[in-house]
DNA sequence: TCCAGAGACGTACACCGTACGTACACAACG
DNA sequence: CGTTGTGTACGTACGGTGTACGTCTCTGGA
């Protein structure tokens, strides 16, 4: 009966389903197991625990980025194009996001991306040192507005808070929240985004040229 | 027996003392409530459920920043104050900034720093959108940065690691990767937070003067 | 033919969050 | 004084979790 014999590969891929079906924390070994139909130890016949599942779900997800990296093109337009790519996978997989970036990865995966950006880095001129602190920033930036595109999305619609918020917020305790609550409730997460990135890469190659 | 009678405040202070010293896996209500020299079921006269419970760390935690604003300062170094008290109370809450990242706050505790940031934007001369859009980016880059510092920290001591990836890693797939291992490894936080923070300042106060 | 190894499985244990019922201490009121 | 809430602490119990361990079955080589 068993065509598919599972394996570590079907066991992440169901983890990543369910995940992105039922949330993070609806993960559980006894529900993968169920969803594979097999028994739950089974499952250990080819995963330590479920710390490393998650760490291999992390994995997977990550090696998932398409760079479609063009060498001739301006670093500018390459760096832009990475931190697109990894946003793009996250958008693809937003429950699994919470996951990742909970997880530091040690993995060859988390590190491709890692080796690509270096490059670019290098490659436009920056020394080793500035390229790694470069890179740095990046990531904290592009993990923090991942982390709050996703945070969002605990389980659906968050429209109601816009209502909640505007009532309950004291106008004279916060009379900027108050009067900006429009603009902080609306939010073009993708707009969001490319706006504090192009403010980095200015601000990058600004330094670049000192 | 029981000088102090139990209540929501103690208990928040201890799950926060138990978070710090084993970390925010450990945290269960049996632990706290032994901690506490108490019944499990007794926390419930006080608090709702776990998740309000840990609503309310990230609550008290954030609640602790301590802004020292200085209104005839300039704006930049109002805004870079603010980040640093934001950074300080996550280092000294370091297991438990995960907590507080990791969880959208409704709360009016949360909401005081987003006041006090837009005011300050705002006085800076940015528009109320403009002020928003601003926040946002200073915000994600705080929480990535944080992330990083702190999910470097799981447990403990990550000295090993440069050891085992220096290894591991095949410096003909991730020649950067290789070269820069030293780098990569060794990491002035606060060096490093304090440089992402000036570019991020420095593109804020170019675009305020476009 | 036999045997060793691998993989699937069931059982069992310790721990988790918490619903529910109970016991007691104290204030309000007759 | 007695009675009667009312709020808090508590014990028990249920369903769920991760996983250690022992067992069964199947398969491939000697």
């Amino acid at each position: 009966m068993p065509a598919e014999p599972l394996s570590r590969a079907r066991i992440v891929a169901t983890a990543i389903d369910l995940i992105e079906r039922e949330g993070a924390d609806a993960v559980s070994m006894r529900a993968i197991a169920a969803e594979l139909g097999v028994g739950v130890m089974s499952l250990y016949n080819h995963v330590p625990n479920k710390e490393a599942l998650l760490d291999a779900v992390a994995e997977t997800v990550l090696s998932q980025i398409e760079f479609t990296d063009d060498p001739d093109a301006e670093w500018t337009d390459r760096v832009r194009m990475q931190a697109l790519a990894f946003r793009q996978i996250a958008h693809h997989y937003p429950r699994c996001t919470m996951v990742v970036v909970s997880r530091q990865l040690r993995s060859t995966a988390g590190l491709l991306p890692v080796e690509r950006a270096l490059a670019t880095l290098r490659g436009a001129g920056f020394g080793g040192d500035e390229a790694v602190r470069a890179l740095r920033v990046f990531i904290a930036y592009i993990v923090g507005s991942l982390l709050r595109e996703v945070g969002v999305t605990p389980t659906f619609a968050p429209m109601h808070r816009s209502d909640v918020r505007v009532s309950e917020v004291d106008p004279l305790l916060f009379p900027q929240v108050g009067e900006l609550a429009p603009a902080l409730h609306e939010c073009d997460h993708e707009a969001e985004f490319a706006f504090g990135l192009e403010l980095l890469i200015q601000a990058m190659a600004l330094q670049l040229k000192r």
